[in-house]
DNA sequence: CGCACACTAGACAGACCGGTCTGTTATCGT
DNA sequence: ACGATAACAGACCGGTCTGTCTAGTGTGCG
């Protein structure tokens, strides 16, 4: 058990996962070859195949290390508040942050699927992202009250998506807020509709 | 000048182009490599060579039939209208109209750009694709009397993206529609300001 | 006719791809 | 001390990529 020894370097596959995740991210999971995620980790081309299995294997540990990052910090702001309506809108002000980031590219999964086959890792770890952040919001949507919680759910995801694209290709840093503000309208409205119209 | 031959087979730049955009918006600028695409224009490699210069250039080529094709679409479907309020929101029906589409797969500026370098053909036609849609969004919440035209613009951008982005990732065939209810909702609580607060 | 031009077919170059394999070294538990 | 395990370096494979080049084929025009 090498992981054991104190202030160890870390392991060949914590190194390959930390070389692929900043060039992957990047640069892209097609423009970035195996040599080049290799040469950064300095790990042996045959301890990579050993590990993940494939090129795949390795796109898709990736992606769910993204996945589970990503799930963290927009929890964690979630639950930094108890007043339902603050903790829809929460996630918006998480985005913010990762914008704010330097290197910021864009959401992880949109860009490694955007021109993936059915079947591989980048198309089904996206999946698996999409429902659980919409299953958030549709949560987060009927806390708060919402008189429609799926549609409110869905309409505050669009402006999740659009804000991450528009942060990626504008370049505009304050792109989570802007999608927030229009996100509290609408889920004012229907907190609003929801209490006018109960039961 | 072959082309004024009466139902003459279409010029090699033309089949190139129709192949070109066939299999890079469904397959990905990528994946797609020059030999698939002069085999299905039945071209000769050094007629794509000499008409476009590189692939690059093709792909230029290519991206820019796609603006073109959108701006005429949505244009048409906003000079259906006069009223500005359904004017601001018939963007939206254009999208939904293309989601509708056999073989949508996104917008393919996004996925061109997606793991683009800076300076490739991708990131430059997607920066004027999407000034002229900013501009597009912020003169009609103008015309429409929204009280910050500006911001409004923008939030119906920003759900104009999250629905093209959801219907690829989530193959959900209403996310125009989604989208276009929540704009409504933001565009008339912005022309509802902006006629309490006048001038 | 003869010339110019646009096109076709396909070999070729040089780089890079993902993936396999060989051989060596170091560190572990026993 | 010894065998197992894990990692190392790097050669190698077949295939694909963009792009260039040669050579031959029609076709319209003066």
């Amino acid at each position: 058990m090498p992981a054991t020894d104190t202030a160890a370097r870390p392991s060949a596959r914590d190194r390959l996962l930390a070389a692929a995740d900043e060039l992957f991210y990047a640069e892209g999971v097609h423009t970035v070859g195996i040599d080049r995620v290799i040469e950064r980790a300095g790990v042996a081309k045959a301890t990579l195949y050993s590990t993940f299995g494939s090129k795949d294997g390795l796109v898709r540990a990736y992606l769910e290390g993204r996945h589970a990052e990503r799930r963290d910090r927009v929890l964690a702001h979630v639950e930094r508040h108890t007043d339902p309506r603050e903790r829809a809108l929460a996630p918006f002000d998480a985005l913010d942050d990762r914008i704010a980031q330097p290197g910021f590219q864009g959401c992880a999964f949109v860009n490694a699927s955007a021109e993936a086959d059915e079947g591989t890792a980048a198309t089904e770890v996206s999946r698996e992202v999409r429902a659980w952040t919409r299953a958030l919001f549709t949560e987060l949507a009927t806390a708060a009250g919402a008189a429609e919680p799926a549609a409110v759910g869905r309409q505050l995801h669009l402006l999740y998506d659009g804000a991450t694209l528009s942060a990626r290709m504008d370049r505009e840093a304050d792109a989570a807020r802007a999608a927030r503000a229009a996100a509290a309208g609408i889920l004012d409205a229907a907190i609003v509709a929801g209490a006018v119209a109960p039961g």
